[in-house]
DNA sequence: CGTGTTTGACCAGCGC
DNA sequence: GCGCTGGTCAAACACG
């Protein structure tokens, strides 16, 4: 299951840089996506491909907001400073503002905020001051489950989890086990640790047999068994089929 | 002793 | 100018 999410979260995260890539080559215009969603078609977008993928039937409290309210965070975001908003699924009584992302952080301060009566933390960069990039993270009002952690800059070093040995998965796989929204000033992916446990370093070594038969195989299995266990999903699941089914025309029946 | 966290103080920006 | 708020600093503290 770690392996499962440490590939989904490296898979996830190229996703989001590609994403992020493609609309600063924009230059300040309106992205397809965007025209897209001015037309009202927000199926076809590929944010919301993304978020029909909930994670292990959990669904985000988050409500889409307005297209005009998703162009103006976009547009708000500063061209030389890239803002992105992550939200991760924890232990509501799990008090630590810890978002594991697989970087290593100092945090620098914390603050109560006004509107939100969990406090935000402040993390730079342990690479500071050669990585200037921040980190800050605040318990969500809407879902106390989900801690949001807004990432600013890039980094300018390697990922330290980075040569971990994992299987190519498409950019376009819809698997993805997340969901993105569209509350507040930029779109948010949402990501589940709970279910799956977290990333441990220590486990890193074990990665490097993932491309072997054996593994693939107990991977399978492993899926297999966690989505019939799963009473959730095969709910969601057994909901989905039975509505594809009454939307079927009679002659197909 | 080195490293990371905590927390009150301080500063800058903003609205009135 | 004043007060509010978010962000940062830095001394004190904890921990391995």
């Amino acid at each position: 299951m770690l392996s499962i999410m440490h590939v989904n979260y490296n898979t996830l995260r190229n996703y989001i840089f590609d994403l992020m890539r493609s609309q600063k080559s924009e230059e300040g215009t309106i992205s397809p996506v965007l025209k897209k969603r001015k037309n009202g078609d927000f199926k076809s977008t590929s944010y919301n491909e993304v978020s029909n993928n909930n994670i292990g039937g959990y669904n985000s409290n988050f409500e889409r907001t307005s297209n005009e309210d998703l162009c103006k965070g976009l547009l708000k975001e500063d061209p030389k400073c890239m803002v992105s908003q992550v939200g991760v699924y924890t232990d509501p009584l799990d008090s630590s503002m810890v978002v594991k992302d697989g970087y290593q952080w100092r945090k620098y301060g914390q603050k109560v905020t006004r509107g939100n009566p969990y406090p935000r933390a402040y993390f730079r960069c342990s690479f500071a001051p050669s990585c200037a990039v921040k980190k800050k993270v605040q318990r969500s009002l809407q879902d106390r489950s989900i801690l949001v952690a807004t990432y600013e800059g890039e980094h300018n070093h390697a990922h330290p989890y980075e040569k971990v040995a994992v299987p190519n998965i498409s950019r376009n796989d819809r698997s993805i086990p997340c969901s993105v929204t569209n509350k507040g000033s930029a779109p948010m992916v949402i990501l589940d640790l709970t279910q799956q446990g977290s990333f441990q370093p220590e486990l890193e070594k074990s990665f490097s047999e993932i491309d072997s038969p054996e593994f693939q195989k107990l991977l399978m299995e492993q899926m297999a068994s966690s989505f019939t266990i799963n009473q959730c999903f095969t709910n969601v699941l057994a909901n989905a089929i039975s509505a594809k089914i009454f939307h079927v025309p009679a002659a197909q029946n």
